[in-house]
DNA sequence: TATTGTTATACTCTATAACTATA
DNA sequence: TATAGTTATAGAGTATAACAATA
């Protein structure tokens, strides 16, 4: 097997482990991952269009209007016209969606910590550096078939 | 911000950046990602139980049901009863699903290779190592809550 | 003409729990 | 009693394309 294989199926399992544990942590919050990730997303923001909120999330806008009205129906987040471009919303936060997000982000993350514990600062750089390199690869539009 | 949530930020964009480009081109080929990630489980192997093919997966068995449903009702794979164990069935590629396999596995890998083209061999090596070290922190089952 | 977001469609995955058959 | 896998249920995400309103 070439080496960039094993690189990349040590990416994949890696991420699936965190994966896992994190994705059981987030159903017990009451939440899917998806949402989890809009309402992560947005949380410290002072909101943002969908165009932008789907860019970061990697959801297509098809799919990013149902997972929003389901948050909207919940009141977890709002949309809001603005005048700038009466095609678009700013979407952002509630109340009661900002408490979530300081309950469960701030939860996950403790959650999550015990799992680095053991990892010093250097090699936790490390890893951080190897990782920002190879994502600059995928995102490299060059090399896209 | 803390190192840990830095790195795992990271980990997270790193791999869905990898992910994106990824199920786009496994949705080219006729195939979801988790059908994918069936086949190529599969491949090179002497087929396995549901159980098996659920914890390398990471598929729970509710829904192992219906995605090996779909892919047996197109004969890319097929179930067959063991006689050591009348419960269980050993999962296996049919021809059809090999040539599948053998096609696609090979193309998908082709298609990401060159995202991996600048990168040392020595640097694979210390992405590699860095990944799996992480990895065996979030298998450690002591740090579960 | 291009862009923003919604709607419509059809399908797939998902978790969960109850169930059957076998061990 | 425990395990392997299926069935049932209800919901959520997914890609895709067509669409309306606006730029």
């Amino acid at each position: 097997m070439e080496n960039f294989q094993i690189t990349l199926r040590e990416l994949v399992r890696c991420y699936q482990a965190f994966e896992q544990l994190s994705n059981r942590h987030i159903r017990t919050m009451d939440l899917t991952p998806a949402q989890f990730d809009i309402v992560a997303t947005l949380g410290n923001t002072q909101g943002m269009s969908c165009r932008e909120l789907g860019e970061k999330t990697l959801i297509t806008k098809g799919t990013l209007t149902g997972v929003l009205d389901r948050l909207e129906a919940r009141d977890i987040v709002r949309r809001e016209t603005i005048n700038a471009d009466r095609r678009s919303f700013r979407i952002f936060l509630s109340p009661t969606g900002e408490d979530l997000f300081n309950r469960t982000f701030n939860q996950h993350l403790e959650y999550i910590r015990p799992f680095f514990s053991e990892l010093s600062a250097q090699k936790l750089t490390e890893i951080t550096c190897a990782l920002t390199e190879l994502r600059h690869k995928f995102q490299d539009q060059t090399n896209a078939i």
